[in-house]
DNA sequence: TTCTTTCTAACAATCGTTGCAGATTAGCGC
DNA sequence: GCGCTAATCTGCAACGATTGTTAGAAAGAA
């Protein structure tokens, strides 16, 4: 499994490329070390500022996104209203509940998969995502009570 | 090819389903009609404005909203900043540029396509939206330039 | 026509995200 | 350690997309 750098490892390349490692990032290391989840810039910018409390949601984003730039993070739209942020470099595709927003990993590469001949309009594919929505085992439950 | 029902078609259903028939909404009606593109609200807007140029964009979306919850237009968010609906009712799927924003459509069902066994937490899925990423024909061309 | 109910337009508000300006600071060379 | 300088941080304003609100307009039934 292919996770996100351990901060010591995110702190050199940082520094590789020039960048100044500060306290307010390696904080936002911390967070998305070992994070399992998806977290919005909003759900960083908690875990940060509960040890943090002056850091500001405007260097999470700036820092989210310089590290999704690196290509160390990936940014993920899944039509929840917020972008999320996934540690999981690995190639997997997602599984979103419409009704409570939760999303799950799902492995795989599907490499079988492609555009059909004839319907490519000269595009160089470069990505290929797939979306699973549908109903949650917690939400299913809640609505049929 | 199932395409977005005429506006006839939409305006009897509307009546229907006892909502009422504007010339605003039919004024939309016909801008979706045999539309292939991909629509923002906002585009549809453009189009609408310039025949009425008193609607306003919060009736655009109030309509468009309503035709997508009863089924005649679906909403696809592609992260492109605005939602898109898409009066292409077929199964299929899309094709996104990463510069321009541009969509094309991808016919086929990919029915073999399922989340992996001891993958699926529960879930009952009802959709499976495959986005293939690239750079179109165009954008490539200029970006060789 | 008249009445009831829904819809529209205009405006304000909200949400997620980014631009900006001035204060602060990491990391360099000394 | 010290100071310098460019990068970074914070707080706030701005932004685009979308929705809430409300008074007035108009569709559709009687």
């Amino acid at each position: 499994m292919t996770a996100v750098k351990s901060p010591a490892e995110l702190t050199e390349l940082f520094r590789e490329q020039g960048l100044k490692v500060t306290p307010q990032r390696q904080c936002i290391f911390r967070a998305l070390d070992g994070n399992l989840e998806h977290p919005t810039a909003e759900s960083i910018y908690d875990r940060v500022t509960a040890e943090m409390p002056t850091v500001s949601l405007r260097t999470v984003y700036q820092t989210l996104n310089d590290l999704a730039a690196m290509g160390e993070i990936s940014q993920i739209d899944l039509g929840t209203g917020s972008s999320r942020f996934d540690p999981n470099l690995d190639d997997h595709h997602h599984l979103v509940c419409d009704s409570c927003g939760t999303v799950f990993d799902v492995p795989g590469d599907f490499a079988a998969i492609s555009v059909p001949r004839g319907h490519t309009h000269g595009f160089s594919v470069s990505r290929t995502e797939i979306v699973f929505r549908g109903v949650c085992a917690d939400c299913r439950e809640r609505g049929r009570s």
